[in-house]
DNA sequence: CCTGCTACCTGATGGC
DNA sequence: TGCCATCAGGTAGCAG
């Protein structure tokens, strides 16, 4: 629906969701924006690590969604409620919102002009994301395994919740130090992260939660949380209480007992 | 190069 | 009830 169809008009309604990281001029950032979309086709959207770039003929959009940001669909011209950007396409609107004003929509004449893209690690559902793969870049760290997960630059799309799922079902510490890991154990993180994100993507599909209600997590991702934010609550594993731990200032949640 | 800290925003929640 | 502190799915920039 998106691919293939042509922008007529790109509307920047909160100048701060086109701001650029460094530099402040908001102002010609979104001229730019709107300027350089105007008539420009879609040819493609694709994914780079937590980036959604729009393909265009010349150049691509890329959206960050940071914690809170979506899209939503329009099929007018009218956008109800607080959108920060809108596209105006053949057969409706497509917005970019977030009421907390962290998420990003940049105009990049090429994605690895954006650093943040540049210096993405491998990505965990490519055919390159192996075993082997995965220990190379453990024992290449003394970093607690949670936050080298977290670390885009290593691998790229986990969060704070699949990082703590993923050493849940691999029964690891969070805090265990990445190069104190073997190959039959990194064999082992690597399957979790690999099941963990097809889980994600299986309960937010069939039937897709309502993402426009900001608990939509609860409603999708319920069903396959096995640890985040369940402090004080038994694993559900061997029920002994689930613990959380601050690791750069992120939340951590794991079992004390199974997982080391 | 690597690591850790803070800023960036808004809204929800809990203690007093 | 009201007020204030704290917390939340992420990342860039900077200092050490």
């Amino acid at each position: 629906m998106v691919a293939g169809s042509r922008i007529h008009r790109c509307r920047v309604i909160h100048r701060i969701a086109v701001r650029p990281s460094s530099g402040k001029r908001q102002a010609a950032a979104a001229a730019g924006l709107v300027n350089r979309l105007r008539g420009a086709r879609i040819r493609d959207v694709a994914r780079r690590g937590k980036y959604l770039l729009l393909e265009m003929d010349r150049g691509c959009v890329a959206m960050h969604f940071r914690l809170d940001g979506q899209l939503l669909w329009f099929d007018t011209r009218q956008t109800r409620g607080q959108v920060d950007v809108a596209f105006e396409l053949d057969k409706g609107t497509l917005g970019f919102t977030d009421r907390r004003h962290f998420g990003r929509v940049l105009w990049l004449r090429r994605p690895e002009d954006l650093p943040g893209i540049a210096a993405l690690g491998v990505d965990p559902l490519a055919s390159e994301f192996t075993a082997a793969r995965l220990l190379e870049i453990l024992t290449g760290s003394s970093r607690p395994l949670k936050q080298l997960l977290l670390d885009q630059t290593k691998v790229a799309g986990l969060g704070n919740i699949y990082s703590s799922e993923a050493l849940w079902r691999a029964k690891l510490h969070p805090e265990r130090a990445a190069n104190r890991v073997d190959a039959p154990t990194a064999r082992r993180l690597h399957a979790a992260i690999v099941r963990v994100l097809a889980r994600a993507l299986e309960c937010c599909s069939d039937p897709a939660p309502d993402f426009r209600d900001p608990e939509w997590w609860f409603q999708g991702l319920e069903k396959m949380l096995r640890v985040y934010g369940r402090e004080g609550k038994p694993c559900r594993r061997c029920s002994a209480h689930i613990r959380r731990v601050k690791q750069g200032g992120r939340s951590s949640f794991f079992c004390p007992r199974c997982q080391s």
